[in-house]
DNA sequence: TTATATCCATTCGTATACGATAATATCCAT
DNA sequence: ATGGATATTATCGTATACGAATGGATATAA
């Protein structure tokens, strides 16, 4: 079979054989159907998308400069696993920049952007208890919308893929009982400096909303996979 | 001529010959030597490198991945330039990042870092009066260092790589008078913070250098380019 | 003289072909 | 049967070839 063919033509619309070939192996590594360790060889996925291997190549040589996967030398490519090391780095990392991106949001955000972040969240309480897995979609762009806020497209595509990235390991805190209470919760403060020009306190609501949400993802971990 | 194909066999010695094209020319772009707006057809430097286009081809689009070249669509690769909106953005990022690294420092540096440091920062206040270029690469190491101190590669990573970025810009503030000594005793200030294990102080510390730095960029600049 | 249409050259994107290298299998000797 | 050496295969890296698309030049007509 070729069960790439048909991603491959939904992706190809817009942009080279290799932007598509890139948008379809990275997404199918972020939603974990390439789990990490899998090997990745240019000539047999040149097949099942029936293409050659030029362009598979290139888009495999994306995926190493961004860092999906990794390549031994001389042994070929595998996707790239997550360690709970990497956890912490990101984290740290999105604490940092998503701090910055909410400080800069309470200087810069519209009304519309206000807007939009309050109905984010109050979708975000509708489906609090019943659609956990929407909920975290929502999560997501509610924070991307944060990070937009800002002005500045370097600092939200680069949170864009830090979130990209923490999406490939799975799971999410927002299971845990309570906890997704307490994350609107926290979601709703950040809104509320925000709106008021706080910068000071949008940033430092950001970063214990990440630092708290990395200590449960770390709970998370020890206690299944001990 | 075939002016790169010296520099090419100097990167050869390890790995491919697309990793060598790819460092050649992401040197000549920091450095400047390849100026933004620069056409980069992949023929042209093929036949200067004496290598086929397919090797060129993918060091351009990591290029092209790394934000060093932007590509439009069937018209080619160019070097990309920095606005001030860029030069903005950097720095916003690199306050959050460099801010959190230094916070990290605080907390993680061992005695051998300290001392690093510290050697850093005295050969800094040596040179400080009579080779300003010398200051400027000492100052780039120090922050390098202060990034590796908070055991985090990734962040370290990305902070290498603003850095660089930025040094494609070309001019420093050191030049100007009196901000040698001022930023000296920034970064004195910083070290005495990080030794301390004031991660608090620290984060703040830098993150006033990024800004009070950002900001003489940019009188530099209305100043010089009106 | 100017505007428009057509043609040609340039350059890219993709396919195919070739050579090298490393991993694996096979065969022979002990 | 086992260990080592050789052969074979798999896969990568690089070169070359081909087709398509874009931009500019030229020619022609108003």
């Amino acid at each position: 079979m070729a069960p790439y063919q048909k991603l491959l033509e939904q992706h190809l619309s817009e942009g080279t054989v290799s932007d598509a070939i890139y948008a379809v192996l990275r997404d199918r590594i972020i939603d974990g159907s390439l789990g990490s360790g899998s090997r990745l060889r240019a000539e047999k996925i040149a097949g099942e998308m029936g293409v050659s291997r030029t362009p598979v190549r290139e888009a495999l040589q994306r995926l190493e400069s961004n860092e999906f996967v990794i390549a031994r030398p001389r042994k070929g490519l595998v996707v790239k696993g997550l360690s709970e090391e990497d956890l912490v780095e990101i984290f740290q990392i999105r604490e940092a920049l998503e701090g910055m991106a909410a400080r800069l949001a309470a200087r810069n955000a519209r009304p519309g952007d206000i807007a939009a972040l309050e109905n984010l969240v109050d979708e975000m309480e509708s489906v609090k208890d019943r659609d956990t897995n929407r909920l975290r979609e929502l999560t997501g762009e509610f924070h991307l919308r944060v990070a937009r806020c800002a002005d500045n497209t370097r600092l939200h595509r680069m949170i864009q893929e830090l979130q990209d990235r923490v999406r490939q390991f799975g799971d999410s805190t927002l299971f845990l009982p309570d906890r997704a209470s307490e994350a609107l919760r926290e979601h709703r403060n950040l809104l509320a400096a925000i709106r008021d020009g706080d910068g000071d306190g949008a940033e430092e609501l950001v970063r214990t909303h990440r630092r708290r949400t990395l200590e449960i993802r770390l709970r998370m971990r020890h206690s299944r996979s001990p």
